[in-house]
DNA sequence: GACCAAAATGTTATATTATTACATATACTG
DNA sequence: CAGTATATGTAATAATATAACATTTTGGTC
């Protein structure tokens, strides 16, 4: 396994299974999902889906969907910032969206209480474009 | 049980006993935390506190906070719009904010797709105030 | 290469959170 | 007061996540 670049140490091989199986599943999946998926590729326990899905999204290459209990490939491999997702209540589809400033608006909502924020969650429902044409 | 007023029928039994039981708490609570301070009042299952934390959620009495799993009895009696939440990483307390201009720019971001947005989940992790002046 | 430390992995067991299924009771409506 | 919708009780089980501990692999250093 080489280096991918210079910033990057490279994935291991566990690591790669399941970002190539996220990636594959071009959706959210749980861990559950992912582990029935990767038993042919060896896995057989699930720690070591989330050991590994924590470990990839601790380099930003995937992200948890709280509201979801849900994991997606991140939609690029290297961006900074709080992923802002669209979720769509009839077909699941998870479209991810980057907006800093607006991220920063919402930090900072409760900073005059001396809060100081570190990271936010933001994911909306409703209908996405392809299920409210088809409805 | 008599009306508290014109628009909202009283609640039920379960229903008080429920909310009581997250307002004494204080701060977010999670359903088997409930259920055992309801053991004392006859709660003998999960379901009894889940069906009821529902019930409540619908009315917009309490509100789940999906990153921890937990539940909030809401700040005030009736508001509308989306909560959005600060949560402090260190003693866990939660605190309710209402913005309805931002919850708008929010869910707007993916209408240029055709998304049509009906609900959105916003949660902020930091340190609170409090925290930040003991640390 | 031999050694060490850190990180990753394997495996079993268990904890935590949430729902299904079905029976019963209570409350509202005509 | 009959019929329907809602709320409730109870048991079983599903789905999600972590603890604990042994072992292996990786990366750096001499």
């Amino acid at each position: 396994m080489s280096q991918p670049d210079s910033t990057t140490p490279s994935l291991t091989k566990n690591q790669l299974l399941v970002l190539e199986a996220l990636r594959s599943a071009g959706q959210a999946a749980g861990a559950y999902q992912l582990l029935e998926v990767l038993r042919d590729k060896g896995f057989k326990a699930p720690l070591q889906v989330y050991r590994t899905l924590n470990q990839l999204a601790d380099r930003g290459l995937v992200h948890r969907i709280e509201s979801l209990n849900a994991w997606m490939a991140c939609c690029d491999d290297h961006h900074h910032g709080t992923p802002i997702f669209a979720i769509c209540n009839d077909c699941g589809n998870v479209t991810e969206y980057l907006d800093h400033s607006l991220t920063e608006t919402i930090t900072s909502l409760p900073t005059d209480t001396g809060f100081q924020p570190d990271r936010s969650i933001i994911e909306i429902y409703g209908q996405c474009g392809a299920c409210v044409a088809s409805s």
